[in-house]
RNA sequence: GGGCGGUUAGCUCAGAUGGUUAGAGCGCUGGUCUCACAUACCAGAGGUCGCAGGUUCGAUUCCUGUACUGCCCA
C-alpha cells in the first residue's frame, strides 16, 4: 500500500513535465472548438512571485484548466513586462557594487548590461509559476520588449500621434528625484503624514502691513508669482491688485483674485508658485502669472532659491523658516496633517515640477472605454469595481508617458538640431529630409504601462493580421487585483476599442489582496509576509492551492495564515487516503466504465449527490465565485463522499454483505470517485493526476484532457436521496444518544426502532445502521418500548436505546429537557406564526402549507419527549 | 473633503431575487490510536445577524438615519 501521509514534492515535478512534454497546455491557432483566452498580468521581470502573484494565477489556472475541461480550445497566454524603472532600478543596484553608474557606462552599454540581467537572473517567476502548476502555453510567451512588441508599441506611438492625441509641451508633471524621472499620476502613491502649516507674512510693497499666507511647503515660496485671495473675502479683497513683497527674494509680486482660494482654509490667502504645484499651475494659467522653479531634477534648490542653492529641499525648508523667522516675517507653526506624494517605485516625496513631456490625450480615448462597460461589453466583476472604473475615466487627465530612464521603449522621434524638425517615425531614421543633417532620437523611453496597455492584442500579434488574434481576441476573461485597475485595465479597454475596434476582454474578474491573519497588508518592513515558495515546499502546492481558493471569496480580502494552508493540506491527504481505501476496495473487482445502475441505496445517492454537486460547482466557477465551488467540494468530498459513502460500500465491497451487486457498487465507486478527481482537477492539478493514474480504468492518458463532470438530469434519484437522508437521520440519532449518554465508542449498544412506515427500507439497510452507530442488536417494534430507554426521533420514526444504569436515565432525561428547551421557543414562534390571520391571508398557500406541517412535527415531537420523560421518571421511583 | 465597501458564533467568513429550526472552517469541550486517514473519527457547546427607526402578514436579507472600521480619489 502506497504512503499515509501523502508527498507531494516528487508527484509535482513529474507530473508538469509530463503535462509539459504532452504539449496539453498548447492552445490552437485555428480550432473547431470555441475559444477561451486569458492573457496573464505580466509579472515584472523582476519579480519574485509574491501571495498576490500566487492567488492571481491559481484562479486563473483554475478558469483555464476548467474550460479545458469543458472543450474549449484554452489559451493562457504568459509572459512579463520590462518594467522600467524597478528593472532599472535593479541593474543600477548591481552596477553600484562594482562602483559604475549608468553614465559612466553610456547608455547603449547599459542597455546591453540590463539583457544580460534578465537572461542571467530575469524571470525567475516563471519557473515559480510553474510550480504553482500554472498551465500557460509556454509556446506563446511574450516579453514587451521583444521585437514583435516593441513593433505594436512604435505603431500605436505614431498613429496616436498622427491622430493628434500624443503631443509634447511644458507642463507641471510629478517628478521621483530619486529615479529622476517623470511619472504619471496613477504612480504616486498618496499618503497622510504629519507636517506643519507655516503663517509666513508677505509685507506689502506700498505702506504698511502685510499679508499672511498659510503653506505646508515654505520651501517653495521662493517661487512664488503671486498671492490669491478670495474676491468674496473682506479681510482681503481690497489688496487685490497691489503688490507684496517676496521675502528673502524681496521681489514684488501681485496678489490677485480667484474664487478658487478657500476663505476658511489657513488665513485666507495663498501662495501661488506654478512651477510646484499642480493647482497653482492652474490659476497661474488662468492669471497669467510668471513660472519660476526653484527645486532641480535632484530635490535640490537651484539658482533661483539664492543662498539656498544646491541645498535640499526639505533642509531648505527648515532653513527658510529660520530666516524667516529670524526677520520677524513667521507669525506661527501649527501642527497640521498634510497629504505627501510619494514614488510608488522607490517611496520618495515626489517633487511637483514643469518639465517638458510627452503626453496622450485621454478623452477622447476614455469616452468609448466608458460606454463599452456601461454597456457591458466589457463586465467588471464584482460590479462595485464598475463604479470605482466610472469615477476615475469621468476625470481623466492626460497621461505623462516619458520617462527620463534608459531602459524602455524609445521614443520614435527624432529631432534635426540643424534646421529644428522633428520626425515621428515607426522607422529608425538618421538623416534629416529637409537639410541632410544628423538626426538626434528622443531619448526619453515611454511609461512601462504603455506597452503593457497593448498586451491583449499585441501578445496575439498585432499589428500583423494573425490567426492567433482572429481566434483568440477579444479574449475571454482576464484576473487581476484591483491595484491595477487604472493603470493597466483601464487602459487596455481603451487601447483595445481604439485600435482593435473592440474590447480587449470581455469579463474582467477583480480579486481581492491577500493580507495576513489580522488583516494587515503583507509587507516586508512588517515581517508578516508569507513566502508562497516556502508555503509549497512546506504543504505542497495543491495544498497551497485549494487554500487560496477556499479563501478567495468575492469582494473580501483574503486573510491568509499557515494555519489555514495547513487546512488546506489536511484535505489533500483526506483526499490521498480516500483513493488509498478506494483502490482497495477495488483490488481484484470488476469495474466497468459506463456507470451500470446499482439498486444499492447508497449508490444511487451518491451519484445522485455527485451530478448536484458538478452543476453546483459549474455555476459557482461560471460566476467567478471561486471559494464557493472549492468549499462545495470539500464538503461533498470529506463529508457525504468519505463520512458516508466509503463507511457504507465496505461491507459489500470487503464481501460481508452479498445481498447487493458487488460488481455494480464497484463500478459506481469507482466511477464516483473519477468524477470527484475530475471536479478537483482544476482546484489540485498534481493529487488528481497522480491518483487517476493510480485508477484502474482510467480511459485517457491524462486527466487533464478528460471532460469535466456536469449535471445530469438522468442520474437524478430524489427517492434515493430521500432513502439517504432517513438513513443516515437515523444513524445521527443514535450516535447522538451514544454520545450524550457517554458510551465509549467501541461498545455495542442495544437499539429498538419504530420505524412505521419506513419499516421496510430501514430493515434492509438495518446492517448498515447497525455498522455505523454501533449497535449489537436492533429491533424492530411496532409499539412504544415500555423500559427504561432514551429515546431518539427522527421524522416519524422513533428509536429506543435501553439503558440500566439509573444514572444514565439522569442524563437522559437531562438530553430530554435541553432538546425540549430548545424546541420549545420554536414551537411558540410557529404557532403565532400560524394563528396569524393576517399571515393565512397574505402568504403564498404553500408557505402557509409548510409552516403548519413543521408546526405539526415539532408538536409531535416535543409530545413524544415529554412522554418519555414521564415514563422514565416513573421508572425511577 | 468626495466616492466605494464592511459590520452574522472566540477567530476568518458563507448566507442570488425577504418565509431556512441562521451555516462552514479553524479554535474550544468531552470521548476514541475502530483494519484509508490522529494531517483522523464520533459527539457537544457557542449567535436577540453593529445600533435606532421604517416598509411588510413576515427582514440577517429591502429603505432611511447613526456608530465604528477599511479602501480609493482629492
Amino acid at each position: 500500500m502506497t504512503e499515509k501521509i501523502y508527498q507531494p514534492n516528487t508527484v509535482e515535478r513529474k507530473w508538469y513535465s509530463f503535462w509539459l512534454e504532452k504539449g496539453y497546455f498548447r492552445a490552437e491557432s485555428m480550432s473547431e472548438k470555441p475559444p477561451f483566452c486569458i492573457v496573464i498580468p505580466p509579472p515584472n521581470v523582476t519579480g519574485v512571485l509574491h501571495m498576490g502573484h500566487a492567488l492571481n494565477n491559481t484562479l486563473q489556472d483554475i478558469s483555464t484548466r476548467y474550460k479545458r475541461m469543458r472543450g474549449f480550445n484554452a489559451l493562457w497566454l504568459p509572459g512579463m513586462d520590462h518594467a522600467g524603472i524597478a528593472t532599472q532600478n535593479v541593474v543600477e543596484r548591481e552596477l553600484a557594487k562594482e562602483g559604475l553608474t549608468p553614465a559612466a557606462l553610456g547608455r547603449d552599454a547599459f542597455i546591453e548590461r540590463v539583457w544580460r540581467w534578465k537572461e542571467k537572473s530575469g524571470g525567475t517567476i516563471i519557473e515559480q509559476l510553474k510550480r504553482l502548476g500554472s498551465s500557460c502555453d509556454w509556446s506563446r510567451e511574450r516579453f514587451t520588449m521583444d521585437a514583435g512588441l516593441s513593433r505594436a508599441v512604435r505603431e500605436v506611438f505614431v498613429r496616436l500621434y498622427e491622430e493628434g492625441l500624443i503631443y509634447r509641451g511644458n507642463y507641471i508633471i510629478n517628478w521621483c528625484p530619486r529615479c529622476k524621472t517623470a511619472l504619471s499620476d496613477v504612480e504616486v502613491e498618496h499618503e497622510e503624514t504629519k507636517g506643519h502649516l507655516y503663517y509666513i507674512r508677505y509685507p506689502l510693497a506700498e505702506g504698511d502691513g502685510f499679508v499672511t499666507v498659510a503653506t505646508t511647503r515654505p520651501e517653495t515660496m521662493l517661487g512664488d508669482t503671486a498671492i490669491a485671495v478670495n474676491p468674496e473675502d473682506p479681510r482681503y479683497h481690497h489688496y487685490i491688485g497691489k503688490d507684496v513683497l517676496l521675502p528673502i527674494a524681496r521681489k514684488r509680486i501681485p496678489v490677485i483674485g480667484d474664487t478658487y482660494v478657500d476663505m476658511t482654509f489657513g488665513t485666507g490667502a495663498l501662495k501661488i508658485t506654478p512651477a510646484h504645484d499642480f493647482n497653482d499651475f492652474e490659476i497661474g494659467k488662468v492669471h497669467s502669472l510668471g513660472i519660476v522653479k526653484v527645486i532641480d531634477e535632484e530635490g535640490k534648490m537651484n539658482e533661483h532659491a539664492f543662498h539656498y542653492k544646491g541645498m535640499d529641499r526639505f533642509e531648505a525648508r527648515e532653513k527658510i523658516v529660520e530666516e524667516l523667522r529670524h526677520e520677524g516675517l513667521l507669525e506661527k507653526i501649527e501642527d497640521y496633517g498634510l497629504g505627501v506624494g510619494r514614488c510608488y517605485r522607490c517611496k520618495t516625496v515626489v517633487e511637483p515640477m514643469l518639465s517638458l513631456q510627452w503626453f496622450v490625450t485621454m478623452k477622447p480615448l476614455a469616452a468609448p472605454a466608458i460606454e463599452a462597460v456601461r454597456t457591458h461589453r466589457v463586465s467588471i466583476i464584482p460590479e462595485m469595481w464598475e463604479k470605482v472604473y466610472f469615477e476615475w475615466m469621468e476625470n481623466i487627465k492626460d497621461w505623462c508617458i516619458s520617462r527620463q530612464i534608459w531602459w524602455g521603449h524609445r521614443i520614435p522621434v527624432w529631432y534635426c538640431d540643424a534646421c529644428g524638425k522633428m520626425y515621428v517615425s515607426r522607422k529608425d531614421l538618421t538623416a534629416c529630409e529637409q537639410c541632410k543633417g544628423g538626426l538626434r532620437q528622443e531619448s526619453d523611453v515611454l511609461d512601462t504601462w504603455f506597452s503593457s496597455g497593448l498586451w491583449p492584442f499585441s501578445t496575439l500579434g498585432w499589428p500583423d493580421s494573425t490567426d492567433d488574434l482572429r481566434t483568440f481576441y477579444p479574449t475571454s476573461l482576464l484576473v487581476t487585483g484591483f491595484d491595477i485597475l487604472f493603470f493597466w485595465v483601464a487602459r487596455m479597454i481603451m487601447m483595445g476599442l481604439h485600435f482593435m475596434n473592440d474590447v480587449p476582454f470581455r469579463e474582467v474578474y477583480i480579486h481581492a489582496l491577500v493580507r495576513d491573519a489580522e488583516g494587515r497588508k503583507m509587507s516586508k518592513s512588517k515581517g508578516n509576509v508569507i513566502d508562497p515558495l516556502l508555503m509549497l515546499d512546506k504543504y505542497g502546492t495543491d495544498a497551497f492551492r485549494f487554500t487560496l481558493a477556499m479563501l478567495a471569496a468575492q469582494g473580501r480580502d483574503v486573510l491568509l495564515s499557515e494555519e489555514r494552508i495547513e487546512g488546506g493540506r489536511n484535505f489533500v491527504n483526506k483526499l490521498w487516503n480516500a483513493s488509498r481505501l478506494t483502490t482497495a476496495l477495488l483490488e481484484g473487482k470488476e469495474v466497468s466504465a459506463e456507470n451500470p445502475k446499482s439498486c444499492f441505496l447508497p449508490d444511487r445517492w451518491i451519484r445522485s449527490r455527485l451530478r448536484k454537486v458538478a452543476g453546483e460547482v459549474e455555476e459557482s466557477i461560471n460566476a467567478y465565485r471561486y471559494s464557493e465551488a472549492a468549499m462545495t467540494l470539500h464538503s461533498f468530498v470529506w463529508h457525504e463522499f468519505c463520512d458516508w459513502y466509503l463507511e457504507l460500500v465496505k461491507p459489500n465491497l470487503y464481501g460481508k454483505v452479498t445481498r447487493f451487486d458487488a460488481r455494480a457498487t464497484a463500478s459506481t465507486l469507482h466511477g464516483t470517485f473519477l468524477d470527484i478527481l475530475r471536479l478537483l482537477h482544476p482546484f489540485m492539478p498534481f493529487i488528481t493526476e497522480e491518483i487517476y493514474q493510480l485508477m484502474p480504468l482510467k480511459g485517457k492518458e491524462s486527466i487533464m484532457i478528460e471532460p469535466f463532470p456536469q449535471y445530469e438530469p438522468s442520474e437524478i434519484d430524489e427517492q434515493g436521496e430521500a432513502g439517504m437522508n432517513m438513513l443516515m437521520g437515523i444513524v445521527d440519532v443514535i450516535r447522538n444518544i451514544r454520545g450524550e449518554m457517554g458510551f465509549a465508542p467501541n461498545v455495542r449498544i442495544e437499539a429498538r426502532i419504530r420505524a412505521n412506515r419506513h419499516a421496510p427500507l430501514l430493515e434492509e439497510y438495518a446492517f448498515y445502521i447497525k455498522e455505523l452507530a454501533k449497535v449489537e442488536d436492533l429491533l424492530f417494534v411496532t409499539d412504544k418500548v415500555s423500559e427504561r430507554a432514551a429515546i431518539g426521533i427522527h421524522e416519524d420514526v422513533e428509536i429506543f436505546i435501553p439503558i440500566k444504569d439509573p444514572q444514565i436515565i439522569l442524563r437522559e432525561i437531562g438530553r430530554i429537557d435541553k432538546e425540549l428547551a430548545k424546541i420549545g421557543p420554536d414551537i411558540e414562534r410557529v404557532m403565532k406564526k400560524i394563528n396569524n390571520e393576517e399571515f393565512r391571508g397574505k402568504a403564498p398557500p404553500e408557505v402557509v402549507k409548510k409552516e403548519e406541517t413543521v408546526y405539526d412535527d415539532l408538536c409531535q415531537k416535543r409530545d413524544k419527549l415529554v412522554g418519555n420523560r414521564a415514563t422514565l421518571e416513573g421508572l425511577l421511583k
